[in-house]
Formats: C-alpha cells, structure tokens, sequence
DNA sequence: ACAACAATTTGCGCTGGCGCAAAGACACCT
DNA sequence: AGGTGTCTTTGCGCCAGCGCAAATTGTTGT
C-alpha cells in the first residue's frame, strides 16, 4: 500500500469532508448544479479512502453505490475467461464510477482497481437515484461523460484495428502525458505506468513494450523508468504515431 | 420491417407518418413516456427515407438533428488517417442517432453510412433538446442506451486486444446472428455482412475472413455466400470462439 | 447472351510481434 | 547489509496472419 511515490501524510488525507465537497464541486458531474445544493449533495454522501491495488468493485457484482473520485486514480479493466487483462480505460479526480450501470443492468461489467491511492465520494445506489431525480444535470452530465468514454474508446479501438504495435503504444503515450502525465523538467513529462499496463491498454504484450521504449530511449525519446516512463520528445512521439499505416 | 432484399414497394414504405409512429413508440428512447405523448414527439420530427450506401452523417460534422431510425440498417464507422475504417458498431430499427454528440462535444465524431434502405424519424437538434427537457426519460433512455454501445464496444476492445482472429470472427458472426441474423432453415440464420465488413468488425483483413470461412464451410459450420454468410453451427462457433486463448 | 464489374478465393512468401527463458536492475523488509 | 520479490531487459526462434497477384464466380446492365 501506501503509495508508490506519492505523499501518502499530506495535508490533503487528513481532512476528509471538507476538502472533498471542494473538489466535487469542480467535478464535471456537479457542473449546472448551483454551489448553494453541493453540501447537500455531498452530505448525502459519505467518503472513503483506498490504497493502490484494492479494487473498488468486480465485473459482475450488483452496483450498490456510486462513486465520485476526489483524489487517487483507478483502472478500469476487462478480463478475458483466459485470464488476460485490459485496460479500458483510467479514471481521475472528478470522474465518476457506477452511473452507467445502475442506470441500465444493473450490474458492473468491469472491475475497478486502484491504481494510486485516493478517496471517493460514495452515494448508495438508491440515494443517488433520487438525488438524479431531483437533479436532472446529473444524468445529463454522466451523459455526457460516457459519451466521451464511448469516443475514446472507439478511437483506441481503431487503433487496435488497424495501426501497428509502435504507432499504438506512441498514441497511449501521448494521451497518458495529457491526462496523467506529471512535468518533470522543461518539456518532459513523467508517465507512472507500468510496461504491462501500458501493454495493457494497447493490445499488445510487455516485451514489445519493453523493446519500443528501448529503441526509443537510444533515440532520446523517452527516458524509461522502473513503473514508468519520461516522456521527452513529444513530436517524435507524434511522427511514430503515424508512420507505416500498414498497407492497405 | 422489411428487410434486406425484400419488399421495397411493399405497403410499408408507402405509409410514412403512421407506423413510424409505431415503431417509435416501441423503441428503447420512448420507453418510460406515456403512449399520450407518443404522436406529440413524432409530430416534432419528420420523416426521411434513406437508401443503402447513403450517408446519414460524416465525422467532423455538426450534429444537427437526432434520428430514431425506423427501419433499415446504419454501419457507424470510423476512419483513420490512412484511410482505413473499422466498423464500430450497427444501429437498427429503435436506435437513436446523434443523441450522444448533442449533448457533449456537439459534433459526430464518426460516420454513420445505410447499410440496408431504411427510413428514420427525424428532429431538428433545438427542438430534440426541448423535447428532452421536457421528458427526461428521453435522456434517461439515451444514456442507458449509451451504456449498452460502450459494453459491447469494451467486449469487442477485449477480443481484438487478447483473442486471436479466428476467435474474434466466431464471436462477431455469433453476435451479429443475434442482431441482424435472418432464419434461413431449421436453425440456420444468415447475416448480410461481406467478408471485407467483418473483417472491418474484427480488426483484420478481408483475406483471413475468407480464408477462415472456407476452412469452416469444410467443417459445415457456415456456408459462406456472396455478399454474406449462413451460419449453421452455432456451437461449433462457440468452440472456435474460446479456442487458443492464446498463452499468456 | 455478352460484356463489364464487383466480390471472393487461394497460393505463396514474408515479417511483425509473440512466447519463452534467463539474466539484470530496483525497491522494500528485517 | 543482505535477502526477497517484482519489474524489466534482451536474445532467440517461430508462426499467425498479412500483402499481393491472379484466378474464379456471382451480378448487373444493355
């Protein structure tokens, strides 16, 4: 537990209302709802934190409760009877985990770990059903929301369709750098995800990970880390990106 | 309706208004609204025939009006910029097109193509948005309908990531025999998909869907057809969809 | 019927990327 | 420090599936 490099006794942990109604106030499933009804949403809520790795809900269990992320990052994963993993897709502060379910099976058909430590605002499934009621912003903001999953994940799915292996990876690098890359000097970026994950989320396997960031680390690219990579040359980045599109 | 070769000049097409009104009524956006309303919504739009091939909306467009196809058959594709298109998924008859984008980023982020004639009901997107205001089950609906596509899509991100090609092909004629499957003889169905469609369905090319479908029809599992397939061994599909999963 | 076209099949050769194994490189615990 | 477990790298061999070309077959228009 207790997180990788992050700062697990900040300031942030200790309070833990507070802070959070702040936060969701930003959050994008609060938006075109007045400030004056946020406590109130929130106080119908209660908060809870997790440490890296503990999952927060499987694939097929019943959606008892939403949550909405104040702090801490979750992956989203989909298991293949085999046994493989993939990454759908991360989940950031203000995003909000079980919506979609509850409002058509029923049922989470994925499961959600972990990836850093955090906390979450959590309404059970019935408060937040009459909270969406009273609320209508609220579906229309998880509409929105899933819509830009949705167009994510078509996008990567092109991707897995029809580009190679190096314009993938390149791609996933860059959209990480955007979403959870964190500066580290002038230009360079720092991504905290494994060569697996990064497989992961790719379709690929980590060996050929491990192989691309290599060849690209002799390029001065990137800068692999243990857990991670830098990323310095976003423009490269870009070219491999779209190179090659195979034939056809 | 209708269907694929069938009938063109049949009563059906002849009568525009009346029984897209019945179809729209028994579609998942109208589910949770009192029939009263039903012809209240559908005067709000109006009726528009398509034929195969046509173009309902290009990526990069505007979303200007939500469709409620009533008939007929819509491939939504996306594009890379090689040129080469994935086929994300197929809209029927109760499907709505174009909600998602008016409530996010407000434009089409894929391309919407008939793949059999049909017809739709048609709103201009103000007054689509009224409407939702006004039965917020039409967003309820849309959003539960969002849920679905982006499930199915997940699968599909899954196999193309982790499964190999014959599993993947296996799995998409057993999906696409649930959704467009016509019966054919005692528990034989056959799909209008050509090779080159699902090969843009799965990730591959148009060659291995071939050459698969040939070694099946060895086996008497499909008979493949021009233009399309006959299934007529559903549980040696399954077998083949679970094979290999390969090591690892 | 025939021509022109579109969809499909099939042989052949090649390679991108996988699978495996074994050897590093780090981080953490005691 | 040293031990242990995890993550990563790299060499090697191999094969699933692609790309191409040419033949074949079904469809449509005149």
């Amino acid at each position: 537990m207790s997180g990788g490099k992050c700062g697990g006794a900040g300031p942030v942990s200790s309070n833990t209302g507070r802070n959070d109604a702040e936060i969701a106030g930003t959050s994008r499933l609060f938006s075109g709802i007045l400030p004056d009804y946020h406590s109130r949403l929130c106080g119908a809520g209660h908060v809870r934190h997790f440490s890296r790795g503990e999952t927060l809900h499987f694939e097929g269990d019943a959606v008892r409760r939403v949550l909405l992320l104040t702090g801490g990052l979750v992956k989203i994963t989909g298991r293949s009877q085999g046994g493989r993993e993939v990454i759908l897709r991360l989940s950031g502060v203000g995003d909000a985990l079980g919506v979609v379910g509850l409002f058509s099976s029923g049922l989470h058909y994925t499961t959600a770990e972990a990836f850093q430590p955090g906390r979450a605002l959590i309404w059970e499934d019935r408060v937040f059903r009459s909270l969406a009621e009273q609320f209508p912003a609220l579906r229309l903001n998880a509409l929105a929301t899933l819509g830009d999953d949705l167009r994510e994940l078509e996008e990567r799915f092109r991707e897995v369709a029809t580009e190679r292996v190096a314009a993938r990876v390149a791609l996933q690098l860059l959209r990480l750098r955007q979403t959870i890359g964190r500066p580290v000097e002038a230009g360079a970026a720092s991504i905290e995800v494994s060569r697996e994950e990064l497989a992961q989320m790719t379709g690929t396997t980590l060996f050929t990970v491990s192989r691309l960031l290599s060849a690209w680390e002799d390029r001065g690219i990137v800068k692999p880390l243990r857990g991670g990579v830098v990323i310095c040359d976003v423009q490269s980045l870009g070219t491999i990106s779209q190179e090659d599109p195979p034939e056809r």
